[in-house]
RNA sequence: GCGGGCGUGGCGGAAUGGUAGACGCCGGGGACUUAAAAUCCCCUGAGCUUUGCUCGUGCGGGUUCGAGUCCCGCCGCCCGCACCA
């Protein structure tokens, strides 16, 4: 064996052998359990970065540990292929964005291979190739036979000078991201998925995944937004149209003193057709901002006109508002106000001098205790409320809901902030969404024989807008149905769709259809899917949607695709700056020299400041890349990094220090493995045990992925071998060792393991751990006395409590402690502790 | 405002209610060497009158023989959502 490990040599070498070998392949007629593990799949933007590298070393060690404990496992990669980015390097540098999508997963692809991860290439798919986007279609058109597709008119953002839509991030304080321009909400017809129809089984479904962190189920939940209560109308006084409002606090119907309608609510346009000052106002609403900052701040503006509605109960005229803080696009647009128990209304209230009730109080005593300068939205009983006086506020709810009902004025009603998902997307780079416009039968949906629907290679994106819509031939084809000259739908789908069904391909993909069910019954749901907390909402919502929405319809059975989600945090790393004509210039951290209390910078010397550790950034500097680190201390250094110290969950922060005490510690497990001997005899119990001990701890570590802990482990059981004289137990502890590294750090456990000459590590099987080994025959046992600790006996395990308490008594440090106090009572926990209370 | 999370040495962090600070990093001292690298050994929470003692897990209370851990009340930080009626 050579003196020092050389991964520069030994990486690729192994993973060729692996390769060769197709360890990694995932067998679907396997007999063994099935464990399908998965990592959110990459945009090929160009580079791997730091924070995949993070992501798939975790799953990358969880899927080499099933394999080890018999699983046949499902370990895919892919790309994520469509979207902005490769339509803008066509724009900036008059490249093909599938030419330049290719390359770069094709370079994203070498990168990966050089960490030695344990994919299933055969299984790998990008989203932007027919094989594909053709089978989404497929899917999509199958969506829309079961009613689940439709198509409406709809407000959308939209970019005058690039001729586009834009999602709502990509609208920067009211102007276009690129262009600048001013955005126009316009109207278009756009495409829609019923995601609403889901709304309550998407909920509910949250409740069963008991291995999702709670801030993600807590985020769904409230993206979901359930919310119950009664809507109903209020009668004109003096003018012709009713008012619905909605309300999820009936209980406070006599508190309400005034309504307040959004400004694009037809009463509210009613109203301006004839006022100017109306007009006025509605258009201040509109210009409002909406960022959260502004909305916080914004002062409650409302308009009165001069409407009046009568209150169901009470016979009394309520005015109506104008009001800048009721949105048209929840519940009704309209609301009753009741100010005394919503802060909102509270303010508005006081603003316009409107009365402030009180209907709920504490108790009956206290039905006329004043307000304290807000709104009180608790609990407690109805008060000022005729009928419903006395009542709990559930009671009072119901009560209300009950009575609207039966007098036809209202009805209890459920509602959601979920909206349906517009798919639509002016782009290019997308899935083409698979219908024909005929004048004639209108939209028709393309056969599925003759799918794909297929991009056109020869496009021109030297001028803004959509180039599918002004591509001189493509859209031009013949209605399936009457034959007559027709169009095709020009828009493609939002690049999410993409990644709502990827896993179910990974595990099945026929060419002649989207999946095989059984093959889906065989591996979903996914066992552990591990990526970023920025998907909480958007993916793995849309993403559960899909998956239902295919079991609803019939095509698959599973109906949650992600049994445990596992959010990992980010690398992070401290910023080098300096002020120079007071700007704040940043350098990257290959330009530092870092010292123990400070940082120089290499080119000149002179100190630099060293700023906050913060998420990697192109704009801060603060971005290491991983190939160079693979490049000087192998793919073993980076990945125990990206294990080490920090709990998974957490931000990791990079240094340089940290990378080459992991680089250190290859070599140190190197030197060890070589000091394996099989001619030494001779057991060494302690030993023994110590390594059982940690092949037992490190497995549950894994399982329960605290990597950090697993690593600390080893760390330890490493110090004990080396320190142990040779011995059989000695060298059986090295080679289990080996093993339980080798998920981790699988090239030199290669390199190592070739030694023995039983085949690659890769395919060996977890150490057994023998129980009788995981208990000490010897424990230490704390003394205390008065809770305070005093001295420590070792002793036989198992050892009876009245021998404990005379060993305790029997130390001078506790005699010593005791100061001759009379012992009143014992405590003791056996194998652990005594106590003696004086 | 609502929701979720966090608070332990110089740093990242360990600790089924039972010896706080495992393990790693940084730092200090030493060995080996002509020298360096590499490696190995020792020290490394604070304080003190240093065989040992006192204090110490954001702050204040409580439960307990015993609290980083459980309960109550605060403070601070991070993340997400937000005029959602």
């Amino acid at each position: 064996m050579n003196e020092r490990f050389d991964p520069a040599q030994a990486d690729t070498r192994w993973q060729a052998a692996w390769d060769e070998a197709q360890c990694f392949k995932a067998d679907d007629g396997s007999a063994k359990p099935r464990s399908y593990v998965l990592e959110m799949f990459p945009y090929p933007s160009g580079r791997i970065h730091i924070g995949h590298v993070r992501n798939y070393t975790m799953g990358d060690v969880l899927a080499r540990y099933k394999r080890m404990k018999g699983f046949e496992v499902l370990h895919p990669m892919g790309w994520d292929a469509f979207g902005m980015p490769a339509e803008n390097a066509a724009m900036e540098k008059g490249v093909h964005p599938g030419g330049w999508t290719r390359d770069n997963i094709a370079n994203m692809k070498a990168q990966l291979k050089r960490l030695g991860f344990a994919l299933d290439w055969s299984r790998e798919l990008a989203t932007c190739e027919p094989e594909y986007y053709g089978q989404e279609q497929s899917l999509f058109l199958d969506l829309y036979e079961h009613g689940l597709v439709y198509r409406k008119e709809s407000a959308v953002n939209w970019d005058p000078v690039d001729q586009t839509v834009l999602a709502n991030e990509q609208v920067i304080d009211g102007r276009g991201w690129r262009s600048g321009a001013l955005v126009e909400k316009r109207k278009l017809s756009q495409w829609f998925l019923k995601i609403t129809d889901f709304a309550d089984e998407l909920l509910e479904g949250l409740s069963t995944l008991d291995k999702w962190p709670e801030k993600v189920r807590t985020m769904q939940e409230n993206w979901i937004g359930k919310s119950t209560g009664l809507q109903f109308h209020f009668k004109p006084a003096n003018f012709d149209s009713q008012i619905e409002v909605y309300s999820t606090r009936p209980d406070t119907i006599f508190g309400a003193s005034f309504v307040a309608v959004a400004a694009e609510h037809p009463v509210a346009q009613q109203v301006a057709a004839t006022s100017a000052e109306a007009q006025a106002f509605i258009e201040e609403c509109k210009r409002g901002g909406t960022t959260a900052a502004e909305l916080e701040t914004a002062e409650k503006l409302g308009f009165d006109t001069g409407f009046r509605v009568v209150h169901p109960f009470t016979g009394a005229e309520l005015p109506v508002y104008i009001a800048n803080f009721v949105l048209m696009e929840y519940g009704t647009g309209a609301v009753m106000a009741v100010p005394g128990h919503d802060q909102r209304d509270f303010e508005f209230a006081t603003k316009y001098d409107l009365p402030i009730l009180r209907v709920v109080a504490a108790s009956a005593d206290d039905a006329d205790k004043p307000f304290e300068g807000e709104a009180e939205a608790g609990d407690g009983i109805c008060v000022h409320s005729d009928f419903l006086n006395g009542m709990s506020v559930a009671e009072a709810k119901a009560t209300v809901i009950a009575r609207a009902e039966n007098e036809g004025w209202g009805e209890g009603k459920t509602v959601w902030r979920l909206r349906d998902w517009g798919v639509s997307r002016q782009r290019y780079w997308g899935t083409p969404i698979p219908f024909i416009h005929c004048e004639v039968c209108g939209v028709v949906p393309v056969p599925k024989k003759q799918l794909p629907v297929t991009l056109p290679e020869d496009v021109d994106f030297s001028t803004p807008g959509n180039p599918l819509a002004r591509h001189a031939t493509w859209k031009h084809v013949d209605c399936p149905q009457c034959g007559k000259p027709a169009r095709r739908e020009t828009d493609t789908l939002d690049t999410f769709v993409d990644s709502s069904w990827y896993f179910l391909r990974f595990a099945s993909q026929p060419d002649d259809r989207p999946f095989d069910p059984a093959q889906i019954a065989q591996w979903l749901p996914v066992e552990q899917y591990i990526g970023g907390i920025e998907h909480a909402i958007l993916h793995l919502l849309y993403a559960r949607f899909w998956t239902r929405a295919l079991a609803r319809i019939g095509k698959i059975e599973v109906k949650e695709p992600f049994g445990s989600l596992f959010t990992q945090g980010m690398v992070t790393h401290e910023v080098y700056s300096r002020k120079e004509d007071g700007r704040e210039i940043y350098f990257g951290p290959s330009e530092i020299e870092r010292t123990a209390d400070g940082a120089t910078l290499k080119e000149d010397g002179q100190p630099v400041t060293v700023g906050k550790v913060i998420k990697m950034s192109k704009s801060k500097k603060n971005v290491v890349d991983p190939d160079e680190i693979v490049a000087t201390y192998g793919a073993d250094a980076i990945r125990w990094f990206m294990l080490s110290d920090s709990p998974p969950e957490r931000d990791l922060p990079w240094s340089e220090a940290g990378i080459e005490g992991c680089a250190r510690f290859v070599q140190r497990l190197w030197r060890l493995f070589a000091q394996h001997d099989v001619a030494v005899e001779g057991e060494d119990k302690a030993v023994d045990r110590k390594v059982h001990q940690t092949v037992a701890a490190v497995a549950e570590d894994i399982e329960s992925l605290g990597f950090n802990k697993a690593v600390a482990r080893i760390y330890e059981l490493t110090g004990v071998i080396e320190k142990a004289q040779p011995s059989a137990s000695r060298s059986a502890a090295i080679r289990k060792l080996l093993l339980l590294v080798s998920p981790m750090m699988p090239h030199l456990a290669e390199e190592a393991y070739a030694e023995f000459g039983e085949g690659l590590i890769a395919n060996a099987a977890w150490p057994q751990v023998d129980p009788a080994l995981l208990v000490e025959d010897e424990v230490t046992i704390a003394v205390q006395v008065k809770g305070k600790l005093r001295d420590t006996l070792t002793v036989a395990k198992g050892t009876a409590k009245e021998e404990l308490e005379a060993l305790a008594l029997a130390s001078e440090k506790v005699q010593r402690a005791l100061d001759g106090a009379q012992v009143r009572k014992v405590i003791v926990v056996p194998d652990r502790l005594v106590n003696l209370v004086a």
